[in-house]
DNA sequence: TTATATGCAAACTTTTTGCACATGC
DNA sequence: GCATGTGCAAAAAGTTTGCATATAA
């Protein structure tokens, strides 16, 4: 069932040691179909290993963010995420209900002036996309809720060309 | 000075009330040019404004966020960062020094299949995006710092043919 | 064998809540 | 005037730390 885990592959070919509870752990993210919180992931876990602790999943979390093997995402809900989907896609995000919907898409360094970057010295592991806004059931409630200019005046924004770039 | 304020715009469209601190906060925001936390923003703040709480803070990015204006961020190093930047850019984040660079792109909903997920029925607000990996500085560091063979089997997955996308 | 990882509980940080008071509209 | 927002302090939630013990390589 398992795919290559690659979890644990980064945390094997980085020289770290695979311990069981490190396993359980890569094993559950290489699974997860969810963007889960540390805690959630902790809760889970604990309930079938007893030998897990919430300290070491911290640390495994921490760790595998620093090989890029793992990102943190937020979704405004006020909790960090992870993301545990491998393959290149974009998270809509609902900012009503909260809903994740994932988009694949082509390849996440394309389109995206990849080469621009690669050049500036920057090297790429990994990438991260989403994309905030109202899912089609929401957009009808939100009508009913607000007033609803701020929407149109910010979704007019949006489509029209981009100011001029600023300098950072 | 203070460009559009894209954060009391949205305060104001969406029928909320204009207080003193909400005007203080915006401008904050709207002149910011780093990725400030809460806690930041608040310290910062109430420096200059002691009329200002924590929970004031904590409530109007909540509310910018609802409404789509404002965004967090997680860059990986344990804190909920805030996106003050209005124009379409992409933040290349360091997995080792977590210094952040903004790099421009022309529009963010272009090249990435924007009418997939418009068709879709979801309607897009703001757009957000990172890309996890090695400044050219730390790059050299880290080699001497771990084994390199993850990072390597990484860089070759990206630069490869992303696998068949799969069901969410 | 020994550097690395774990478990536990306490400390610390960040965010939310409840309620009395203030204020924009 | 009254619905909405604020301030405060306490509570809750989330995350890190220190150290003794365990274990992968």
């Amino acid at each position: 069932m398992a795919k290559t885990d690659i979890f644990l592959s980064a945390l094997k070919l980085s020289g770290r040691r695979i311990t069981e509870q490190r396993r359980i752990i890569c094993d559950y993210l290489a699974n997860c179909r969810t963007h889960p919180t540390a805690s959630r992931i902790y809760a889970e876990l604990a309930a079938a290993h007893p030998e897990i602790s919430r300290a070491t999943v911290y640390n495994t979390l921490n760790t595998l963010q620093e090989l890029g093997a793992l990102v943190e995402i937020s979704f405004g809900d006020g909790h960090t995420h992870y993301e545990t989907n491998p393959a290149p896609h974009v998270n809509l995000v609902c900012l009503r209900c909260h809903r994740i919907i994932d988009v694949p898409v082509a390849s996440p360094l394309e389109g995206v002036e990849a080469e621009r970057w690669h050049e500036a010295g920057f090297w790429p592991i990994a990438v991260k996309m989403e994309v905030y806004g109202f899912c089609s059931e929401c957009r009808k409630r939100k009508k009913e809720e607000i007033r609803d200019q701020w929407r149109q005046s910010h979704e007019q924004m949006l489509a029209s060309r981009p100011d001029e770039a600023e300098d950072e």
